[in-house]
DNA sequence: ATTGCACTATGAAATGTTTCATGTTTTAAC
DNA sequence: GTTAAAACATGAAACATTTCATAGTGCAAT
């Protein structure tokens, strides 16, 4: 049994990423991808993967939560975006790049695979059905990431906080088992915004009805109000 | 000879589109795309593709410059790129989606080809080689606009206006045969801030000889100076 | 239990940005 | 040439945001 057999916390079998590559490649070629990828576990707070660091493929998040955080030249942390597992990172952000151009940090735990970029690249040369079918969907990814730039550049501090809620709302905690828990200082590197300015705007949303604040766990009480911030700034 | 042979402005053989092409795929599989599509030339200020229309293929920009515009809900203008050719347009901004997200505005006159995405699919799912190239381009394009964004959704207006100019001399204007004319109105929609914001930067910029206004015409003077401003904010 | 630390919170002053009012210049059309 | 429309420009007032100072809270390590 090769190195890289030992050690599966999970069972690939069952992996999402599996099946849906499967109904594509068949199970051989997927085999050849499984081979060289390992698993792995990491916990609230590690870094998954750092900025600068050598990329060597891309990674199959099965479960938890990760923000893709990005440090600029002055040391502002800035986070692009957050997203749940199952979904398959890399693409467009790091796929095929040499050097990841952002950090990966577990905002709850998680476990993840690392998929090696040859071993996946080898399968994806002689099948354009499974290239194309990854294709779109980091096309999808990189519109919603659009959208999301677009609602943080153009608009004010309330609308852009309002988006970001609703938008770890809708597509992270709602129905992750995760408590919506996110700190100031994080919704604030996410807004593009002191986290000051995150603790009044949230506060005049309690104040407003629009959310409630139980402890650490912020509860979305008027969903509609909050879309109307968020498309009217 | 079929109805779209007619009207063919400018030479197919020296296309770089297909001169790119043609390293991956068979100048046969090259005639499928060729036949299906066509020319057209669109002069400054005209819409090429309009936002929420059906979409039926993608875009190789030959010549010229256009403008990426997307209108909001509350009918504010946001410029979110701007390119000059040769570039194929499309990708994971319009590729393979129903309706156009953004418009597509010529800036200076161009020459356009649509390209039929039936027939670039077909050929596409035959030859992972040549999905796997346009996906790496797609990656690369996408990549830009985020480090685009960030900076618009993380600086300051200085640091807005100075990243907006860095990036239309040297990736649009240099060396395009073009002066670099471009109106405060469509800095500002692309710097997501009001137009007097602009026309007071760019006076300041004038004042403490980062640039120099010539008629129309904007002139780069302190290189450095820009982008250090467009670093720090 | 105490200490240190990170997070939350608030108000005031300083700064940055938009909006509004107004006027000038440029451009295109007749 | 005259005129109308668009773009450019400027200053002041209104508004939004950050920065700074200060302090309470919860939590983990000792």
């Amino acid at each position: 049994m090769a190195l890289n057999e030992q050690h599966r916390y999970f069972d690939c079998s069952q992996c999402l990423f599996k099946q849906l590559s499967c109904t594509l490649i068949e199970d051989s070629e997927f085999e050849v991808i499984r081979k060289t990828s390992y698993q792995m576990k990491y916990q609230k707070g590690e870094t998954i993967l750092k900025q600068g660091a050598k990329s060597t493929g891309l990674l199959y998040l099965h479960s938890g939560i990760v923000k893709f955080s990005f440090k600029t030249e002055d040391q502002r942390n800035i986070i692009t975006t957050i997203v749940r597992g199952p979904k398959l990172l890399g693409g467009a952000n790091l796929f095929f790049k040499d050097i990841n151009i952002f950090s990966i940090v577990a905002v709850e735990d998680c476990d993840v695979c690392y998929i090696d970029s040859n071993a996946l690249r080898s399968v994806a040369l002689n099948n354009g059905r499974y290239t194309l079918a990854m294709f779109e969907s980091t096309a999808s990814m990189f519109q919603h990431s659009i959208f999301n730039f677009i609602s943080l550049a153009h608009n004010h501090v309330n609308g852009r906080i309002a988006s970001i809620l609703l938008y770890l709302w809708e597509h992270v905690y709602e129905g992750s088992g995760y408590d919506f828990i996110i700190s100031r200082k994080e919704i604030a590197e996410f807004a593009a915004c002191s986290h000051e300015n995150v603790i009044n705007t949230l506060s005049k949303f309690k104040k407003e009805g629009l959310i409630e604040l139980n402890g650490k766990k912020i509860e979305i009480v008027n969903i509609e109000a909050l879309k109307e911030l968020s498309k009217k700034g």
